[in-house]
DNA sequence: ACCTGAACACCGTTCAAGT
DNA sequence: ACCTGAACACCGTTCAAGT
């Protein structure tokens, strides 16, 4: 059983390295130091491989947000937080990322299921935000949809370069997620 | 020289059939009747091909784009009209918008530079949007830079299946970019 | 100038076989 | 239960050669 972390540990270094072209299941084995097709041990082919990269890195996240201490923080900056703490790592982890998201068009209810837990906490967060005052009124879903897609974008928009780090705005990720709170908190 | 037109056309069909590994030069060639690597003759290697499909996207997008009726149309509409458009288009053609997210990580000088003159005309819209009253004060390339990254970021959700159609938000990715845009008119 | 056919290295995957 | 080695089909790329 430790040669499946091994694997998994192996073909996330190829990913950040190269992207998942880059993941061949015959360099995996070779960095193991096992044969190239002992991964199919493991796992069913190369895209289960894949797949249990990015369950691992969601997990981690969920736990991560979960494990917020719940004190009396208010409820708008733990979902400000939550959201730049994704954009941070997506920023981070760029190969993961796209990763993510390419095998979100055809992801297995498994999957979809697992980010729907996070996704259900972060429209919670939304709800008391707004009880406390810290948010306009409006459907708590569609709100946080709203704030989601925008950490997503700008993730991938700084990822790509293409928030001008030199130009006047000189907007990252994580000040255009912050921008939107402020809009939200003078409406 | 008609040959590389049909091999981009073919080459475009695989795309949106099964993303970039399923756009096989072999099967590219089978489609427009020619050998399996004729396409060497027209383009460096299949990594130009690919770029050569996302470039005539976005020199058609940036057409439709400059096209747009010059009238007394506001500008805030014009800019709101054009983020629609964008993320109608990336939903519609998701293998195409996600193939040029990934190339945009590693882009050439010249891609950079033909995305640049769609990016600039966007601040400029949000300029004199903004001398019109439409939208709120502020440095017009970090506004634009917040909308651009929610048009990106929502299409992308709803591309992945993340913005729960049936949910009570039941947002779409155009729901989204007009709630920015009241918001913002609302500031 | 454009295309073909053979060849090479590499990869995902399968299978029979080993401990 | 886990791993190996050979084998197969497929792919990107190169090269010599054809018109």
């Amino acid at each position: 059983v430790d040669t499946r972390d091994a694997l998994v540990a192996a073909a996330t270094e190829l990913l950040d390295e190269g992207g998942p072209e880059r993941v061949t299941l015959r360099e995996v084995g070779r960095r193991v130091g096992v044969s190239h097709n002992a991964p199919y041990k493991h796992f069913a082919d190369k895209s289960a491989l894949l797949e249990e990269i990015i369950a691992r890195e969601f997990e981690r996240m969920a736990n991560a947000t979960v494990t917020t201490p719940q004190d009396d923080t208010p409820a708008v900056d733990l979902l400000r937080d939550a959201l730049l703490e994704y954009a941070r790592w997506a920023v981070e982890h760029p190969r993961r990322f796209e990763l993510a998201n390419g095998l979100a068009i055809n992801a297995s209810p498994g999957a979809q299921e697992r980010v729907g837990l996070t996704w259900r906490r972060l429209v919670e967060l939304t709800a008391v935000a707004q009880e406390q005052g810290g948010l306009p009124a409006g459907d708590p879903e569609r709100l946080a949809a709203m704030a989601r897609s925008l950490a997503h974008g700008a993730a991938e928009l700084q990822i790509t370069g293409h928030l001008s780090p030199h130009g006047k705005g000189r907007a990252n990720a994580a000040d255009l997620i912050n921008d939107l709170f402020a809009v939200w908190h003078r409406t």
